[in-house]
DNA sequence: CTCAGTGTTCAGTG
DNA sequence: TCACTGAACACTGA
């Protein structure tokens, strides 16, 4: 469930089982893949028993502020997440690490897919890969005449750009077409041909969708009703929005895209 | 059995 | 160097 809404949510509640306490355990899988540059063996040794200070995100990422370094970082990648609970016999499936912590709040991290990364930096806001991500929408998003002038040097298909992490940090496959959506914005459209008054569009749409899924805890159910969140899901033909408006899917940006060809120009 | 998939990376091309 | 595209990655659930 990460696009950045998700992974705001998960910061969210690991602060608030962590801030302020010591983990006293944790337990680990052998997983060479999820776990990069770093044994589970190693991982675990630098988390014990240290103090957790808060917990950072930026982009789809999510870190730990511990009172020593270096300090984990976290990608959920298409099927990670961040489970909570108290009893060891709730440990989810496919679990790749868990904290346990004073109090005895567990903290896990599961991947069914494996597409997640777990990783241990110094300065994880100046290091790769967070040094390389673009602005995050839900902490700085600039001016739109500076939008503008990044999209200006873009040729690809708008939905394409508003999926380079390198340009907006934690957009993602449903926020980006939510975005193009309620802009009217055809996803195909070359992003350097967007007039001043569709970037416009672009970027309050982007804030206003960022801050509402963030505002109900990225509960889906509570997005509103109007989003085309709702009934995107699975290539369904006959798909249509609240209106009566044609759902169409492609593939753009190597993705699949839902857009509404009535509403998107 | 087949295929899509809330993501990223890398090789190849222009 | 840069922008862009498409394949690869891993594996579940429909």
């Amino acid at each position: 469930m990460p696009e950045l809404p998700e992974v705001e949510d998960a910061r969210r509640r690991a602060e608030r089982a962590l801030a302020g306490r010591r983990i006293l355990e944790v337990a680990t899988v052998p997983d060479p893949i999820v776990y990069e540059g770093v044994s589970p063996r190693r991982f675990a040794a630098a988390l014990r028993h240290r103090r957790v200070e808060r917990v950072g995100r930026k982009g789809k990422h999510l870190w730990l502020e511990l009172d020593r370094r270096p300090w984990p970082l976290f990608h959920f990648g298409m099927t990670g997440s961040l489970q909570i609970y108290r009893d060891e016999s709730e440990r989810p499936r496919f679990w790749k690490v868990e904290l346990l912590a004073e109090g005895g709040g567990r903290v896990a991290m599961p991947d069914a897919r494996r597409f997640g990364r777990i990783r241990l930096r110094h300065d994880p806001a100046t290091e790769a890969p967070l040094r390389d991500l673009g602005f995050d929408p839900l902490i700085a998003l600039p001016a739109a005449e500076v939008l503008l002038r990044e999209l200006a040097r873009r040729t690809a298909p708008i939905k394409a750009v508003l999926l380079d992490q390198g340009l907006f940090a934690g957009v993602g496959n449903w926020i980006a077409d939510e975005v193009l959506f309620q802009a009217g914005i055809r996803p195909h459209r070359p992003a350097h041909r967007l007039t001043p008054a569709e970037v416009s569009r672009l970027r309050a749409r982007l804030r206003g969708i960022v801050r509402r899924a963030v505002a109900v805890d990225a509960d889906s159910d509570r997005f509103p009703r109007g989003w085309l969140f709702h009934r995107r899901w699975g290539r369904d033909a006959d798909a249509r929005t609240g209106r009566g408006d044609k759902i169409v899917h492609a593939t753009i940006g190597g993705r699949t895209t839902a857009w509404v060809p009535a509403r998107q120009r």
